[in-house]
DNA sequence: GGCGTAATGGAATATATGTTCCACCAAGGG
DNA sequence: CCCTTGGTGGAACATATATTCCATTACGCC
C-alpha cells in the first residue's frame, strides 16, 4: 500500500471548475510533461471534456485514454468520470453570467472595460451571423473559382483591410499557394502588378473610405485583364464595377470602431477553399 | 416486419431543442400515457437528460430504461443516444440550429464553399462567446491600467498574431496614442526596445507555437523592467511568467484553421479603453 | 556511462450503458 | 366472456467505455 508518488497529493480534488483551473496552474510545474499537456488541453476545451469520452478527448489531445485517467488521479480524483463531473457541472450551473461578474467587480473602471469587451465580442458575433445569412452564394462560388484558376494570387488591402490580407498571406503561405502581398514599403505595388496577367488574379479588400492604393491596384488589374475578386462593404463601392466577383461584408461597430471578424472569416473561407480545390486540379483542368 | 405503430412517424426527428419541444407538444395526444409522461419529464429536466444515462433519467422519471428508448424511437430517433444528442447540443451552443443549416449546405458542390463559410462564421461566433464568458476581468482591468499608464506602447506579434498588432497600430494611430510596432524588416526590434523603459509598456500577442521574435521581445522587456501585457492561448504560455497582466484567448478552429476574431475583439477593447482613459490623464498624473 | 525510477503507450479487462427481447397486463371488440 | 392489440416492466444481451496492467521508453542520479 505504498503510493507516495506525490506525498503532497492527498486532500485535493476541487469540485468546481475555477478550483480545478487553479490546481492545475499551481501544479503545472511538478506535473509530468504529458499530463500537463492534456491538462492544458482540457482547460482549453472544456465542452469536449464534458461531453466526450475518455477515448475521444484523449485522441483530440493526442494522448492515450490511460493518460486521462492518470491525470484525473494525479489531481486527486478517483477516476476520469470523477474529473469529468467537474466539467459537466460547469455547463449545468448556468454560467455565472457575464453581467453578474461585472456587477461583482466594483462598478468602476474595471466594469467599463468589461462592458467594452462584451460590446466588441457582441459585434463580432453579429457580424459573423450577418455574414452567414446574407452572403451571396453564387458570387462566393464564382470568387472561389476565379481564385482557384489563378496562377499567382495578388492581395491588395490597406489601412483597416491590411490585417486581413496580411493574415491571408500567412495562411496561403502555409497552404503553399503562390501569391504576392501588395504592401511594398517602397511604393512599387503598381510595378509589381505589371508582372501579372490574365492567368493570375487579384483579391482586393477595401471599405469606405476606400484606400487610394487599393483602388489603384484594382484599376490597373482591370485594365490589364487580370480578374479581380473584391471584398467590400457596398454594392456601390468603386471596386465593384471592376470585379469579376464581389462579396459584401458588413461589420457591426462599437462606438464607431469596427472589428474585422466577418472579413477574416470570409477571407479564410476563400483561402481554404482555393487550397482544397487546387489539390486535385490538373486532370480536371484539361477540359479547357 | 409489421411496425405501423404510428404510420405518421416517419421523417421526423428534429435536431434542435425547440423543434423537439414542438414535436412532443403536437403529439402529446396520440402518445402512449407513459411515453407522454416521460417526454414531459425530459422537457422539464433537460440537463438531466443531457448528462445522465438512460437508466438514471428513467429512474428519475419513474420509468424503465426501455421506455426511454421507446420514446426516442417513437419520436423518430434511432435510439436514446440520438435523442440525447439534441439535449447536449442545446447546452453546447447557445445559438441552436446552425448545425442543421451547415448540414443542409453540405448537399451540393457549389455549396461546399458556403458550408466552409458557415463553419468559419460559426467558429468566430463561438470564439467571441467563449471570450465573453471566460475572460478574467481582473486581469483585463490590470492590463488596461498598465497600458494606460505607459508613455509609449510597444506592440509585438508575428505570424498569426501579426494582423492583430497591425490592426492595433492602425487604431492607436487614429486615436493618437503613441506607440511603436515591433515589425522591423531590418530585424532591429530588440534595438528599438532599448529605447523603452519602465514608464513604457509592451503588449505582446503570441500563440502556440510561439514565434521566437515575440518571445525575445518579451524577455528583453522583462529584463529591462518594462511592464508586459500578454495576450496568449494558455496559462502555460512562455509569455505568462514575464507578464504583469495576461489574457487568455481561445480561438475555435475549422479543420485546424483559426480565425483571430476573439483576439481582435480583445485587442480593440484594450485600445479603445486605453484611449478613453487617457483623455483625462494629465491632472491626475501630476501627483508624481 | 550504466543503473534505477518515473512516465508513457498500447492492449487486456472489468464495468457500465444502451438496446432488444419476452412475458405480463390493460383495454376494446367480437 | 374470450380474444386481440397495443403498452409496460424487467431481464438478457451486445456494445461502448473506463480502468488496469505490462512492456517500453525517457530521464535523472550515482
Amino acid at each position: 500500500m505504498r503510493r507516495p508518488t506525490k506525498s503532497t497529493a492527498a486532500a485535493e480534488a476541487p469540485r468546481d471548475f475555477d478550483g480545478l483551473r487553479g490546481l492545475v496552474l499551481a501544479r503545472a510545474g511538478d506535473l509530468p510533461k504529458k499530463l500537463a499537456q492534456v491538462a492544458a488541453f482540457a482547460l482549453e476545451h472544456p465542452d469536449e471534456v464534458a461531453f466526450g469520452t475518455a477515448a475521444s478527448v484523449a485522441a483530440s489531445a493526442k494522448a492515450q485514454p490511460s493518460t486521462m485517467v492518470r491525470l484525473a488521479q494525479a489531481l486527486g480524483y478517483s477516476g476520469y468520470s470523477d474529473l469529468q463531473a467537474v466539467f459537466r457541472d460547469r455547463l449545468r450551473e448556468k454560467v455565472p453570467g457575464y453581467a453578474d461578474r461585472l456587477a461583482a467587480l466594483h462598478a468602476g473602471k474595471a466594469a467599463e472595460t468589461g462592458a467594452l469587451l462584451s460590446a466588441f465580442a457582441g459585434a463580432a458575433i453579429r457580424s459573423a451571423q450577418s455574414l452567414r445569412e446574407r452572403i451571396d452564394l453564387a458570387q462566393l462560388a464564382t470568387a472561389a473559382t476565379v481564385l482557384t484558376g489563378a496562377r499567382t494570387l495578388y492581395l491588395a488591402g490597406q489601412r483597416r483591410s491590411f490585417p486581413a490580407v496580411a493574415y491571408l498571406s500567412y495562411v496561403l503561405a502555409k497552404l503553399a499557394v503562390p501569391h504576392h502581398l501588395l504592401a511594398s514599403p517602397a511604393g512599387i505595388d503598381a510595378e509589381t502588378l505589371t508582372l501579372a496577367g490574365p492567368e493570375d488574379a487579384l483579391l482586393a479588400i477595401s471599405f469606405a473610405p476606400y484606400a487610394p492604393g487599393t483602388l489603384a491596384s484594382v484599376r490597373v488589374a482591370h485594365e490589364r485583364g487580370i480578374p479581380v475578386v473584391a471584398i467590400t462593404d457596398s454594392p456601390f463601392s468603386p471596386l465593384v464595377p471592376s470585379a469579376a466577383a464581389w462579396l459584401e461584408v458588413i461589420e457591426a461597430d462599437v462606438e464607431g470602431f469596427r472589428t474585422p471578424s466577418a472579413t477574416f472569416a470570409l477571407a479564410m473561407t476563400l483561402a481554404v477553399s482555393v487550397a482544397e480545390r487546387r489539390r486535385v486540379p490538373l486532370n480536371r483542368r484539361r477540359d479547357r
